[in-house]
DNA sequence: GTGGTCTAGACCACA
DNA sequence: GTGGTCTAGACCACG
């Protein structure tokens, strides 16, 4: 699991570190129960601030995507499934197919794209 | 062509009037040649400051949605459709189909959602 | 003599007349002594407040590009020949060779190109 | 690095002032990976509002010229190279090169003095 | 510390 | 009338 982090994105570093951990859960590449890098060790690797991974992993235990384990560490948390979108992708989920729909998309033609990003996290 | 702003929202208020502006554009509630109102109108009705209208109007004139029309008011540019979805927003969508994997979803559910979004803007 | 306006422009619409009116006279296009349509016939043909016409008018007349007639018109005026470029217009050309430097452009590129321009309005 | 700003110009000030750091740039006075004075800092110094500078940055980076690293402060980008012109600054060498031959001078005399304003950026 | 966003006024250029 | 620019403050997110 290796980061690679913008550090001129306009995306909070945090949120680019959360991102890419959930990406990696998502697509299997850290299976549930795996060992998460400890925060120390993670923001070393990066050179960035280790508050800056304590943010992302705060956020990501809050979302439930994972869990600190008995012995001070973290682990990927098996997945809940809420079975639905939360209405906050939804609403971004709008907006993108929007865009989609003004660079001359169709509707197959966007659903082949999403289909696309569904199977790339595969 | 009503907006509604959530002042509460993380999303900075001119970036909501700009995608307001760009999915009314995309359902064809704001057709092509269409004027749209003034900043200091719109600024008055929204209860914001006109800075913020006016960034707004700046974004989508440089994305292309909207003309600055120099004998006054600003109208809405005819879609020239770039014919692919930028970067920036391919990459969000593949964060949200990632969300969707792990929210439970299936490819068929998560391609019914999609066509469902681009049919929300018709 | 055919003016294209650009109205999504942000030059002003007296800008882009007094420009291109400027390019004609250049180009050889607009002979000296040669009569300008009247400002109320330029207005209507370019769809534009005769005020904007006038104001375009007004500035080639103070550059000395034009003059007004005995009976009333105005005609192109021969060209005096300062002999050296405006103060104004070589601050703009050094800006344009630092973005042509920062293009990655050579001198022998640059210059090259000047001379294309210079040469178009022939 | 010091800037000279017109407050009576026409060319507005946060133009003004991404006008010299571009030329700064161009001319190597600004190193590429070099840190831009904070936005705070220079407005103190020239005597303007922080907003006008970060306009005149958010326009810089617009362009590629810097980029904002988010660990803290502006840095100068490394340059691309479009490897031609943009057609703005084509259109704008034009008219200068048109008063140019309106002023008289022949096309070696333009070629010199181009070169001249490219080599001065150096 | 940095940049990003916003407010409530103001003046100006353009048409 | 329109949009463009600017000021002098303020609060917030990020690292």
């Amino acid at each position: 699991m290796l980061l690679r982090l913008d550090m001129a994105s306009r995306t909070p570093i945090y949120m680019q570190i959360r991102n890419q951990v959930m990406l990696g859960i998502a697509s299997g590449e850290l299976a549930a129960g795996e060992r998460l890098p400890a925060i120390r060790a993670l923001a070393e690797q990066c050179g960035v601030n280790m508050m800056t991974v304590s943010k992302a992993y705060g956020l990501l235990r809050e979302e439930g995507y994972i869990t600190a384990d008995r012995r001070g560490g973290t682990v990927v948390a098996g997945s809940p499934g809420a079975g639905a979108l939360s209405e906050k992708y939804a609403a971004a989920l709008r907006i993108i197919a929007a865009e989609a729909r003004l660079a001359g998309m169709d509707e197959e033609e966007f659903a082949a794209l999403c289909r696309e990003a569904y199977k790339g996290g595969a």
